[in-house]
DNA sequence: CAGTGGATGCTCT
DNA sequence: GAGCATCCACTGT
């Protein structure tokens, strides 16, 4: 088994943790996979949560990183973000499609559904799957229930437009592992 | 396939 | 009161 990832690989701008965290196997108690799709929120993006200031919802966005960021979306599903750069700065990266190969069977369960390729293809599936929810806002990354390892290869990375947003769309900071069957949605052909 | 609309709850204006 | 960093079911080709 590989050393899990350190805070200090959050303490980095979120333009180069967010590809390199494709390819990075996220667990959540023990179930989980690869991490094949991502998007970054900067503190200069009129999309991002942590946009207008600090409130009660994105603090943990505020405070230091290698934690989680859990929100709820559109009443009924969370996502999952993990929180980079330095304490007060607020960015994060959404974390948005993973590849199931770690507790499949409870994933399953939690989601009432047969296809590995859809049981974590998307932000609010992926948290469905691993069972996040808002008890895990503001938990720490190197501590349970979250393993995070290393990845072992270097990935081929596709950078796109974020998906669901209207303000700043054009900013090509979603990143993809290409070719990979588990994404939330394709990338649009260039 | 593409497009549409409903569910549902919370945050911020 | 509007607007979501979504998902699913349904319609029509």
């Amino acid at each position: 088994m590989t050393d899990a990832l350190s805070w200090t690989f959050f303490a980095r701008s979120v333009h180069e943790v967010a590809p390199d965290l494709i390819g990075v196997t996220l667990l959540v108690d023990g179930a989980g996979g690869p991490i094949v799709e991502v998007e970054a929120y900067d503190p200069t993006d009129p999309a991002s949560h942590a946009f207008r200031g600090r409130t009660p919802r994105n603090a943990v966005m505020f405070g230091p990183p290698g934690h989680a960021y859990v929100y709820r979306s559109y009443g009924i599903h969370w996502c999952l973000n993990l929180v980079c750069e330095e304490e007060g700065t607020a960015a994060a990266v959404l974390l948005r499609a993973l590849e199931p190969t770690h507790g499949l069977d409870r994933m399953r369960d939690r989601r009432r559904l047969a296809d590995v390729r859809l049981l974590a293809a998307g932000p609010g599936r992926l948290c469905e799957a691993l069972g996040v929810t808002g008890e895990h806002d503001g938990l720490a990354l190197d501590l349970p229930p979250f393993v995070l390892l290393p990845r072992t290869a270097e990935p081929e990375i596709v950078a796109a437009p974020r998906i669901g947003i209207t303000r700043a769309a054009e900013r090509p900071w979603r990143y993809v592992l290409n070719g990979s069957r588990y994404l939330s949605r394709g990338v649009p052909r260039a």
